[in-house]
DNA sequence: ATGAGTGCAAATGCTTTGCATCCTG
DNA sequence: CAGGATGCAAAGCATTTGCACTCAT
């Protein structure tokens, strides 16, 4: 049923088969984070869970979240425009994004993988060993644009 | 001869044009980014400049990269891994980037612009209406490629 | 029990802002 | 000579770090 709970699961469990330990509030933190397809911040998932872990620290949030992202368990985006700061994925699969211009709202978009012939003339072109791409398309979301038409 | 004198000149020509002020700090940013091809941060241009005017301010030099900006004169990126800094780009044609996941390099590629039929088959899958898409290729540069396998 | 993880607070890095002064148009 | 631009310093965010204490394993 819950996809969001199995994801949750898979991710912990990908923790701690890595030595890592599982404590209440990195458990909370992946259950937030995972099937969150908004791309949150660091400052999103804190102010979500300061109610159930009122005393709670940035420090713990990111560390929470660079432990997943150095297991390739998240991905993280950082937007123009928008302030600055760093948006954390749970998608993992080869996906590229869409961002709003005016409220910055991110989708993803499903992608296959770069192929190895556009890798090597890119990598002939510009003397680079190519080894992925991140596309970020830009535009109005459906209701900026609605917004921008009335 | 000089691509780059032409280009310094073209910018602070539509500047002109635009209303703004041509002061000796801001011919000397213009002139100082255009045709650098090395996607620089405005702390590099604030050292590179910082012989020739030893009392500029950061202020001056965010308040023209951002006048530059607002007339699409420059494009700016943010990337991942790296730390945190906007890089300023000063190739105003369609083109994309390649960045370098070692030495955080970056450079530029020449792109089609985005074709009408791409951007409505994203809008379809995403409710978006799109105006442009920005691709970047990560991998390793020539130089620390060579570094790697050494 | 032991060392990874946490909380707190201070520090850091990048960028923005307020304001008095300066200088381009 | 008027208003935009500059310089300086302080403030603002996002993120990182140091360290004593706690708790998952």
């Amino acid at each position: 049923m819950s996809t969001r709970e199995d994801k949750a699961h898979a991710m912990l469990a990908e923790l701690k088969r890595s030595g890592l330990k599982l404590t209440p509030q990195r458990i909370a933190i992946v259950r937030e984070l995972a099937g969150d397809e908004t791309h949150p911040t660091a400052q999103d998932l804190f102010d979500r869970l300061r109610a159930a872990f009122p005393t709670m620290s940035f420090a713990t949030v990111y560390n929470t979240l660079d432990a997943l992202a150095a297991h390739s368990l998240v991905g993280s985006l950082r937007l123009r425009g928008a302030r600055g700061a760093v948006r954390f994925d749970p998608n993992t699969s080869a996906h590229h994004h869409a961002v709003c211009d005016r409220c910055h709202a991110v989708v993803d978009l499903p992608a296959e993988p770069l192929d190895g012939a556009t890798a090597r003339r890119l990598g002939r072109q510009t003397g680079f060993l190519v080894s992925g791409e991140e596309r970020t398309y830009r535009g109005l979301c459906a209701r900026c644009a609605d917004r921008s038409s009335a």
